[in-house]
Formats: structure tokens, C-alpha cells, sequence
DNA sequence: TAGACGTGGAC
DNA sequence: TGTCCAAGTCT
């Protein structure tokens, strides 16, 4: 197919050098960079992957110590449920699957913190199976490049998945290349917003390119909410408290970082649920 | 299925 | 300064 072999081609000559993409990166090397980089720009991520790695070589060495010393570890990252569910994941491979990451796309999807995608870049990236990887950079490049679009709008398992099968060569060697491809071309040349057209490899048969760029006019992505004041933020500056003490935070400690009480309440509640808090004797620790 | 869920860089 | 947005998952 025209358009793989033009990102294949593209991506050899101008993709990044990251650390999951040197050779002889470990299957959990890719399982924990795909968690870290789940809504997480790669400039933030790679500095924490290789301290976590050095750390933590092997899904046992990391069921071994305690679930909040994960969380300690992810630090600013952000979504801490994710090193929570890392470390349930970790222990779960350790127990069950002889401490090798599973490479079937069922048994990664039964694992806590895995989805759609998570579980199908960790099939073709440190497998090598033939799967096709969608994320919303490869949303994007398909609505500009075939469906004439601007945004790729609400996503669509299904359609998505089937949109970049359709893409995919037939052999699962060149297939993992286009998937990486088509999400770095969405990454560092069809971006959000200030797409470089100029040095797209596809650009001569994009389909939004050829129609004179048109708005978009389909259903709206949902929009995210105001952070400054959110709970969210309530939460993330309790966790920040958790994760620099070494001993219990007290609730009075907890009441100087946000004055609403009703408000702090709410976030303690909801961090003791997830599990990313637990009271003791004295205050609140990580688990 | 829409909304919750962190954090920080870019414009 | 404020808005947008970043390799999603879970409920």
C-alpha cells in the first residue's frame, strides 16, 4: 500500500531516537513506557522511564516493594493511579505469567491500566504481531489524510481499528514500522494545532490538504475542564504531600494545602477509594 | 457513554 | 494570562 510505504520510508529517515525504540529494549521497558506515556508528553516521560527502569529491571523487582513506592517513583507524571495500577500489573505478571510480559493482546488487556491501545502497542512493539496500533495521533493523521477532516472527532474502537488495518502491510515486520510511523507522523508533523504540511511525506495525496483545509464541523471532543480550582488539583497537591513525607501526613498538614474544606474532603475521599491513600495511625500515607 | 482523572509546556 | 493539548483507561 502507497501510503505505508511512504511513512515506512519517512520514518527511517526522520524518527525520533527514543529509548524505546533502541534495540534490545525489554518487553517491560515497552509496557511501562506505553503506561508513562498515556496522556503524558514524551519530553516528561523519558527521564522518569530510565530512573524507574534502572530501579526496577523486571516486573518481580517491582511487585517486591510496596504499591506507593511506585507512586513515589512517578512522581509529577501526572494520572498516579496509572504507577498504581502499573505496580498491580507488575504483580500480576510476576504471579501468574513467570514474570515475562504476556504478548497476546487478550491476556495485556486483562491486566489493570491496559486498554485498547496499551495492550496492542505492547503486542507489536516488543512482539512484533501484526495489530494494528490506534492512539490519537493515528486518529488524526487518518481523518486529514483520508477522510478530508481537520479533527478526528469522538473516537471509534472499532472504526478506528479497522481504518488502520486498512493501512497495514501485509507482513508483520513492515506493519509494526507503519504503526509506529503513522503515530509519529501525528506527532511531530500532523500535530493538533500547527500541522508542518510542508514536510509531510503524505501531503501530496492528503485528502484535507487537497480540499483547501476545511473546518471542522463534526461532533465536538468533549472539553476538558478547567484544572485551577478543580479537585483534581486538590488532589494532585495532597499526593504531592504523600509522596515527599516519610511519615504519616497529618489532617491538620492536609488542611494547610487547600483552604475548602468541603473541597478537600471530597479529594482525601476519593484518593482513599482509588487507593492511592490509606489512613493510619496519626494521618494519611501512600500504600 | 460522558465525565473523572494530573501536570506542565506551547502559543 | 488563558486556552489547548499530550502514545488513554475506567466506570
Amino acid at each position: 500500500m502507497r501510503i505505508a510505504r511512504l511513512v515506512n520510508a519517512w520514518f527511517a529517515l526522520e524518527g525520533r531516537d527514543l529509548p524505546w525504540r533502541r534495540p534490545g529494549f525489554t518487553a517491560w521497558g515497552t509496557l511501562v513506557s506505553e503506561i508513562m506515556l498515556q496522556q503524558t508528553p514524551v519530553a516528561r516521560v523519558v527521564p522518569r522511564l530510565e530512573a524507574w527502569l534502572e530501579r526496577w529491571p523486571t516486573p518481580a523487582a517491582l511487585a517486591s516493594e510496596p504499591p506507593g513506592e511506585a507512586v513515589r517513583a512517578w512522581d509529577r507524571l501526572g494520572y498516579p493511579r496509572r504507577a498504581l495500577a502499573l505496580h498491580a500489573a507488575a504483580t500480576q505478571i510476576a504471579e501468574r505469567h513467570g514474570n515475562v510480559v504476556p504478548e497476546d493482546v487478550d491476556a495485556l488487556l486483562a491486566l489493570p491500566g491496559i486498554g485498547d491501545y496499551t495492550a496492542r502497542a505492547v503486542a507489536v512493539f516488543a512482539y512484533g504481531h501484526r495489530h494494528p496500533v490506534v492512539d490519537t495521533n493515528v486518529r488524526r493523521v487518518i481523518a486529514r489524510a483520508l477522510l478530508g477532516r481537520g479533527e478526528a472527532g469522538p473516537p471509534s474502537t472499532r472504526r478506528d481499528l479497522a481504518a488502520m488495518e486498512a493501512l497495514l502491510p501485509a507482513d508483520p515486520a513492515e506493519a509494526r514500522v507503519t504503526n509506529a510511523a503513522v503515530m509519529e507522523l501525528g506527532a511531530i508533523v500532523c500535530t493538533a494545532r500547527a500541522p508542518r504540511c510542508d514536510v509531510c511525506p503524505l501531503a501530496e495525496l492528503c485528502a484535507w490538504r487537497a480540499a483547501g483545509y476545511p473546518a471542522y464541523d463534526g461532533p465536538k471532543a468533549a472539553v476538558q475542564k478547567k484544572f485551577e480550582g478543580s479537585d483534581r488539583q486538590v488532589r494532585g497537591l495532597i499526593m504531592a504531600e504523600l509522596r515527599a513525607a516519610d511519615v504519616p501526613v497529618t489532617a491538620a498538614e492536609i488542611e494547610t494545602v487547600w483552604p475548602d474544606a468541603a473541597q478537600r474532603a471530597r479529594a482525601v475521599d476519593g484518593l482513599l477509594r482509588d487507593g492511592l491513600a490509606v489512613q493510619v495511625d496519626g494521618g494519611y500515607t501512600l500504600p
